[in-house]
DNA sequence: ATGCAAACTTACAGTCACTGCAATTATTAG
DNA sequence: CTAATAATTGCAGTGACTGTAAGTTTGCAT
């Protein structure tokens, strides 16, 4: 089913990552916010309008499939067996996410970098990690066998993300010599261990 | 020196108060998204081009105080005994702050349901909180005698603003009725807690 | 008071992301 | 081959935001 063979399937995926790529070598040489979305349209052969049709927002050729990566870790975490405490099974999801953090790191970098620089798209990234932080809420509240969202729920979550985020932009200010896996695990455990402790 | 009596300064804050004034109006009735910045200048009696002038995006109209308040908490912060533990003094600089949080309880439910309602907002938001973020982090590194920022700075920082976020949304959803810098607390020792011992 | 400089407001023209619509072209299934 | 379906495109429009230059208001020194 991902193998969908037909000629309308194949040139779509092609024309996607075609749009990728341009709107890409665009952003690191011109800048996300001198490349306009006409530009990446003559570069990707294709009109303006059908850009619209790939992507809604220029934001989102570079998010696009850290949006797809966030979904997975939620589709795990639903998964994970009951018997698991909330923050274990969340630590076991991102981590079976993140290995292939590892394979992709030079796209990662990519992403990263272009995001750094440009303000909308982090302000688009942001959007997309609180709206995965409302779904990580959720599922954590129906565990625990609530009907609606708890306290405890929501701040889990949200310290999720955190560690993500946290690791993320230690990794890019030390030049990605770190596994990356490696610090999302060091922030899960100072979060597990508590600040209470640290002076 | 707040009380700067020209003139000048005078007409400029009045605008400003009646840009926000109508603004908050016209939100609330028609929508964020509905609402024009030609609308809102209208109604202001002001020029669309002036509205630039007294705020940078439409979002700032319903975010501007709220960044000052942030702005607050980190010089609240570089103000604290060096012997507190970190999280000690993060907890001690929101408490400080968030107290007047009880004081303008309308205000801030009114704009926190402009927020919830208009994703570009929450976009807005949620950048000035990652800003602010980074502000905080820097300034626990630097108690921590570093010159870098480090992981746990940064995670730390993440959290404290995470503590806030899942305050702030619990309290909208439960219909604010419990007390705001309670649910911030309770969110506080969680964090200081440690989520390893949850089951 | 008066006149000059600085600050503030405004009109105008322009850029760019993004949308709806309707016409055109390409692919598929029968 | 043909009819249905999907993808592409042009076009016209909206709305946020910016630079610029000209007009208006305020502050201040004389």
């Amino acid at each position: 089913m991902s193998t969908e063979t037909g000629l309308r399937e194949r040139k779509k995926r092609e024309t996607r990552r075609r749009i990728e790529r341009k709107a890409f070598e665009l952003f690191e040489t011109a800048g996300f916010e001198n490349t306009t979305v006409e530009a990446i349209a003559r570069a990707a052969e294709i009109s303006p309008r059908t850009f619209f049709h790939y992507f809604p927002t220029k934001e989102d050729v570079v998010l696009a499939d850290y949006a797809d990566r966030l979904d997975r870790i939620v589709e795990q975490l639903a998964g994970r067996p009951e018997v698991e405490g909330p923050w274990e099974a969340l630590e076991a999801s991102f981590m079976v996410v993140a290995t292939d953090y590892d394979t992709e790191r030079d796209l990662l970098a990519r992403r990263f970098r272009i995001m750094a620089r440009s303000p909308s798209v982090q302000a688009r990234s942001l959007q997309l990690q609180s709206g995965w932080e409302d779904a990580v809420a959720e599922v954590l509240s129906r565990r625990s066998g609530r009907e609606e969202q708890d306290l405890e729920s929501r701040l889990m979550a949200g310290a999720a993300m955190i560690a993500m985020r946290a690791s993320q932009r230690h990794w890019l200010a030390t030049g990605q010599e770190v596994h990356l896996p490696a610090l999302v695990r060091r922030c899960f455990g100072m979060l597990a261990g508590g600040f209470g402790s640290v002076h």
